[in-house]
DNA sequence: GCTGGCACTCAAGTGCGAAGAGTGCTAGTG
DNA sequence: CACTAGCACTCTTCGCACTTGAGTGCCAGC
């Protein structure tokens, strides 16, 4: 009872057969659509041996055969063509990033666009962040009399801000200064280093500094909380959720940013595209769901991820080739927004897309 | 055939129950649970006579009653208590927000969150914004040799960031000089003014304006475009959606915000809260759902629109008392974070928060 | 090793009758 | 005159038996 190749090329068939239509195949139908050349008599012979592998099943004895979740993982590692975008498609894309090039915010949020309309299934991304949020640039803002604006450059090219209110007003120049301090001091620090860096600090400069640290901690802990996703009407549409109560876990996944975190973390562990698939999900309430996920961003330190979501039953193929290529994508844009110091990247990106400048 | 007192409490069990229970209601539970003075025989009678008024109807001739549209709008203008939150409700909403306070984006993420749990339904926030965007101040930050970091103040009080490539290299102080004077320049300038006022200008200086420009163009097309909405599992577990199809669409426009924002427009008309109910909807797509909004913010020109949307079958009282509750919690927020040099402002804001430098 | 043929199983659909919920109406009462 | 008791009527819902058809499993034969 071994997986001889044509086993192999019936399991991919039913994978295939089983994605697009989502009925439990049958071995009519693989005979008629397929292997033209043999009996349905034979197919079920064969059907019975990959049964027994426990890489496909039976709903119930007058039904045709669904994969397993095992099956589905041997389809994803050895039988699934995940061939890339067409050249068309990938022109389209890279339009749209470059349309957006100039705003790192809306990176993620086009992400989960893009991919989730590709793939016609749920997709989340989660912003770029560094595993620890450093401090490359910090500037103030005069609001007005006692409020400023402390805007914070992380090293991750992303930009976040706080309002803060002073207990003396401070005019332009004064900001000014402490802006331009507070940058040498605290730079690459992170929360905790500027913490410590503040105790030397005196006055309005202190303050500033404890609000430094607030938004270092906070891009830290949101580095899986604030997660962009769309899609959820695709994946409603999907005969397997016709009944809305089962979709209700995932979606209240989706919208806990965290639950998602624990799932996305498993994307760093290794480079590449990672698939998770039903019963492999660490979470309870995914145990009929698959993930494609991958890591985008640039080294090891900043980084963010991108994911497709939706039932087992999904176009493996067609969902690991459009995360890799927006990975890809988003790895140029990010290299050419990161103060490396690496002038390959820039060479890069100026391949990729046209100056902001000259638009 | 007239609206007696009666009839009229009548109406208000139906809908009240009904929203209850999701289950048509009859003549004999009405007596049980609320007017035990009087017979079913009654009741029904008098059912009858507001089935004739267009209020309440019979899906068929064996079941109980249901609200129609004009039924809930009467209930509406007319019936519902919309108590305010609980006391202990209000202390921990109000804490919420204090935890954010200094973090301006997060305001609309958090009031869908808090919206939604509060209400049991979606809830659709959209971040504050000018009716036309108007620069406060610019300021430029060098990321590295020829890229900037184009980050501007908006009148709202938002901060919208670009990346800028420059033909030249910059030093910091250049940079600074730049962003000085387009600060004083451009000031309240919208997008059109800037554009104007960009031609009197020189090479680096040039091209930073027409990054303000296209930030000033994007922050009015995001008005309605970037919307937080959250608590699509409440609606799904609602049982008129147990099929999920029926809630595809409601979702589908939910994730294109535009569609939305014909919608949202709405409350911009009147001020107070505003409730649209199935059928009065615009979109045909929204027949079945209702929405419970209001706008929050400050002065004419910069606002935002906070919505509950679900079921025609709603809770209206609640979701009209909350709504009303957090756009005026979001009020205080937002006065408090504007130049406007009105110091009233200032004294409400304090009492019901405290200053971030003191955390 | 493959195939045709056939018995077997089971889901899904159909028709029917009984039960139950709720109404509408009518005649009667204070 | 407003209210009520009572009852016939309607329509949904549920359970049940029956039929249909898809698809399998297996076996004998090539």
């Amino acid at each position: 009872m071994e997986l001889t190749a044509r086993r192999q090329r019936l399991l991919k068939h039913v994978v295939e057969e089983y994605v697009k239509s989502a009925v439990p195949v049958s071995s009519e139908v693989i005979v008629r659509r397929y292997e033209t050349d043999v009996s349905s008599a034979t197919v079920r012979n064969e059907l019975a041996q990959l049964e027994e592998l426990g890489l496909i099943s039976h709903p119930h004895t007058s039904a045709g055969r669904v994969p397993t979740d095992p099956g589905y993982r041997f389809f994803v590692e050895h039988l699934m063509d995940a061939e890339s975008p067409s050249p068309g498609e990938q022109r389209t894309i890279r339009h749209q990033f470059h349309q957006v090039e100039p705003d790192v915010d809306r990176w993620a949020h086009l992400a989960s666009s893009v991919l989730s309309n590709a793939v016609q299934n749920a997709a989340v991304v989660t912003p770029l962040t560094s595993s620890r949020a450093r401090s490359r640039r910090v500037a103030l803002l005069g609001v007005h009399d006692t409020v400023a604006l402390v805007t914070v450059l992380l090293h991750s090219g992303a930009v976040r801000q706080q309002i803060l209110h002073l207990d003396d007003s401070a005019g332009r120049d004064e900001l000014d200064r402490i802006g331009n301090k507070l940058t040498a001091v605290l730079d690459s620090q992170t929360a905790e280093g500027v913490a410590r860096t503040a105790d030397g600090l005196s006055g309005a400069e202190r303050a500033v500094a404890a609000a430094v640290a607030r938004i270092l901690e906070q891009a830290d802990q949101q580095a899986f909380e604030e997660v962009y996703y769309e899609g959820v009407g695709h994946v409603l549409s999907q005969p397997e959720f016709t009944y809305s109560h089962k979709a209700v876990p995932l979606i209240q996944a989706l919208e806990r940013g965290p639950m998602v975190g624990q799932l996305l973390s498993q994307a760093f562990d290794a480079s590449g595209v990672h698939v998770v698939i039903g019963t492999e999900h660490p979470l309870e309430q995914m145990r009929e769901t698959s993930a494609v996920l991958a890591r985008y961003g640039h080294g090891d330190d900043i980084q963010g991820v991108l994911c497709v979501l939706g039932p087992t039953r999904m176009p493996y193929g067609r969902a690991v080739a459009m995360v890799r290529f927006i990975a890809h994508v988003l790895d140029l844009l990010v290299a050419a927004s990161v103060a490396d110091g690496d002038p390959a990247y820039h060479v890069d990106h100026k391949v990729g897309t046209a100056d902001a400048s000259t638009n």
